[in-house]
This record gives C-alpha cells, sequence and structure tokens, in this order.
DNA sequence: ACCATTATTTAACTTTTGGTCAATAAGTCC
DNA sequence: GGACTTATTGACCAAAAGTTAAATAATGGT
C-alpha cells in the first residue's frame, strides 16, 4: 500500500470481483522470464540502489518475490548480472575503430566519439548504477574504467596530439591525462546533473543542444591544449 | 564479526579476562556526546550511506545503539542533522567576496575560487553524502545547487565576460552557463574519481599538483571562452 | 485426455534492524 | 558518605527482508 501501483499487473484480473476468483496463473519460458526479470532489475536496482527490496521488485513483474530463487540463486547473484550486463554490454568496439579512423580529423573523431559516448553511457541505468556500484564496491566499477584506461584514453591523447602536431611517439604525461580528464569530466557531469541531482540540463529544447554542449567543450579542449601543450 | 573491528573500544576493556568484569561505563556530558555521535554519524553515512545500520555506527563509538536514542529522537532526525551539518557548514559566504573582489584579475579569482572550493568541497564526506542525498533524495542536494546557482554561478559568468572583454549587462545566456558547468563539472570529476571510485588522481605526489591540474582547466576555460563567445 | 514437467505460489523461518522502556550506575552536590 | 540527576545499558518488540521447502497449477508431449 505504501508504493505506487505502477505494476503492469498482467495476471491479476478481477481483483475486486465478489467472489475473488483464482488470478490466473501466466507461465512463461525459462528463457523469456529470466530475461524479463533482469531488465527490470536493471531499472529497479538503478532506481532504489542495490539495497532495493526484492519484494518490490517482483511486485512490479506481477509475481511473487520467491520467484526470484528459481532464477538466481540469491540476490546478490542477481546484482551480479544486473552489473554485469549493464556494464559490459554498453561498450562499443567500435569507438576504438572510430578513433582509429584515419580518414577523420582528430576534431571529427572527439566530437563523434563524445557524442556517441554520451549517448551511449549517460543513460538513467548506467550512471545509476555505475555510481551504486562505486560507492558500495569498486572492484564493479574499476573494470568499466579499466576499458577506459586502456582503450580508450591512449588514442584521445594521440589524436589530441596529432591535433596539436605533435609527435604521438611518446607515453601520454600525466599532465595530459588529467587535463583529458577535464573534459571527460565535464561530459560526464551532464549525466550526473541529469540523473543523480535530478536537474534539468540547460537548453535542452531543440534535440541537437545537447550535441551542441558537448563540441563546444571538444572545441574547447583541443583548442587549449594547442596553447598548453606546446 | 562479519565487520572490520577498527573500532576504537575505549570502555571495554579485560574483555578476554576469565571472569569478565563488567566493563567501565565512561558517562560524557550531553553537548561533548552529541557532538561526538555527529562527528562519527558524519563519516559512518558518508562510507555507508544512509542504509547503514546504526548499531554498526555505535560500536565504532564503543556504546550500544539505544544511546543514540537518547541524543536524536530517530534516525531520520539523526541523518538529518548531519545533511545540514555537513551542507551548511561548508558553504564560505567569502566565496562571493573573493569573486567581487576588484583588485583581482578574472582569471585570479576564477582560479582562487576553484582551488579553494575543490579544497572545500571535495572531500571525503562531502563528495559521497552529496551523491548519497541525489541518489536518494534530491530535496537535500537541491539546497547545495540552489546556493550554487544563485551565489555563484552569475558571478562566474561575470568574471568570464570581463576576461572576455564583453558586456556583463545581460543576464547569462543557457550556453554560457552550460560551458561553465564543463568547467565545474571537470572539477568536481576530480572529487569523484577519487572518492567514488576509489581512482588515484594523476599526479598526486607533489602537493601543489592537484592546484596546477586546476589552473590547467581554469586557464582552458577562459582561453576558449574568448574564442567561443565573441 | 492424461501425464510429466516445472513455473509459480503459499507458508513459514531467520536474521536484521529501528525503536521502546525499565533498570543500572557514573558523576555531582550537599 | 548519601542522595539526586541522568548518561548508559540490557532485554525486548515488531516490522522488514532474504531465504527455504512444500504445495499448486499451467503447459507441452504423447
Amino acid at each position: 500500500m505504501r508504493f505506487t501501483e505502477d505494476s503492469i499487473s498482467i495476471p491479476n484480473q478481477a481483483e475486486n470481483s465478489v467472489d475473488s476468483v483464482a488470478p490466473i496463473r501466466r507461465r512463461m519460458s525459462t528463457g523469456e522470464r529470466k530475461r524479463q526479470i533482469l531488465d527490470r532489475a536493471i531499472q529497479f536496482f538503478a532506481k532504489h540502489g542495490i539495497d532495493g527490496q526484492l519484494r518490490n521488485l517482483t511486485k512490479e513483474l506481477g509475481v511473487t518475490h520467491t520467484l526470484l530463487y528459481h532464477y538466481f540463486p540469491t540476490k546478490d547473484a542477481l546484482i551480479q548480472e544486473v552489473y554485469k550486463e549493464v556494464f559490459e554490454s554498453r561498450w562499443k568496439p567500435e569507438w576504438e575503430d572510430l578513433l582509429d579512423d584515419e580518414s577523420l580529423t582528430p576534431e571529427e573523431k572527439l566530437n563523434a566519439f563524445y557524442v556517441d559516448y554520451s549517448n551511449t553511457v549517460l543513460t538513467y541505468d548506467f550512471v545509476r548504477i555505475l555510481i551504486f556500484s562505486g560507492l558500495s564496491d569498486h572492484s564493479i566499477s574499476d573494470r568499466f574504467f579499466e576499458l577506459l584506461r586502456s582503450r580508450l584514453l591512449p588514442r584521445l591523447i594521440r589524436e589530441t596530439r596529432k591535433y596539436c602536431g605533435r609527435s604521438t611517439t611518446t607515453k601520454p604525461t600525466q599532465r595530459e591525462l588529467e587535463f583529458l580528464m577535464g573534459l571527460h569530466g565535464g561530459v560526464f557531469y551532464i549525466g550526473m546533473r541529469r540523473w543523480i541531482y535530478g536537474q534539468a540540463i540547460y537548453a535542452v529544447e531543440s534535440p541537437n543542444t545537447e550535441q551542441e554542449i558537448i563540441r563546444d567543450r571538444v572545441q574547447s579542449y583541443l583548442h587549449s591544449a594547442k596553447s598548453l601543450f606546446t
């Protein structure tokens, strides 16, 4: 009674009938149901955190909370699968290809990358679950940042140097990396404000405005990289 | 047994003695104890989130959990005081004075402000509690952002315009604000990485390096503001 | 139409956890 | 040293929440 009754409640028909009929019990195939639970669990834990209660999660699905244990041995196992799904399914190998594409200028690459990155990663589910996991257990979010650190950052630094007309042979310096993290954090902060603090991002009226925001930042980054690192 | 035994455990002496002696009960004055509880609660809830259990909190203090109810009527009341303490005590009115100081250049002001802001705000307690509260209840973090929005952002935009040699009379545009948020987010991201993701910030060896990092970002922001907004 | 399978529910158990209250004892004042 | 105040504890409660086991019934195969 204390939760919003927004459950789909497919199975319960004739709930208020005089002689309450036994509710129809719809059976789903194992794969289908597991998929359904996992999808709902991602949204649910993104919203309520990993302390969210199983009884509320399953209420949204219109099933009993004990059904979970038919598909996942324990709550923690479910959460691990949620983490896995969210973090591993969102990584796009194309990002690396994009940044390696010889036919694009560094500027075009950075713009295209950060626009797509923000569309993929700066979602409600991803941002919140990343942060929930970071707050409680680094070992999860570490996996994502390791991908970032090894696959993306070196390429982004390389493109930055190309833009500045500098040699791309030496290892990125800490100052370069940190300056890049300024851009990266500035972009991620868009998702923070939107999905953590619940703030409206300035100028969301027009559809391409977020894209323009990101372009401004990339432009700024490259522009001042040139004067900082030469 | 499943928690680290890092409690100070002042009062328990001779715990392992054969005939366990009644532990010495140390009495503290009301004000002193309340202060002690509040301080510990800030650290505790910053670490474990507001779902942290009172029994674990008081274990760290070496007292029973029921003692809390002698000082705070309810857990929620304690948490509200924690919020109040963390958010209201960290806001420095001097920031506004600093940004209004006529004897400084815009560049000096922004540098000084963001260095001090990051030292004050980018602490373990603050960053984590801000985010915990944002994840669960906007109404708390909103108060902090409202201060930011009304007191600081207009001043920062004004100084940016002065730096660019533009008029400071008209209202900040959304594009200007958003560009500023890029800088702001880049700075806040330092705290995120350090206190949420547990990452080492690049180059923390030398004491003034973080300051240099911030200077780079402020410099970059001003530098490209000039070319973006003229 | 019946049977076997198994998805789903019902009931119950256990631990956790915020909260209450009466009993205990550490200081303080005379 | 005794009385008084009140900080502190121990026993206890009720609801919350993860987990288990047995009962029920929907579905597919024959």
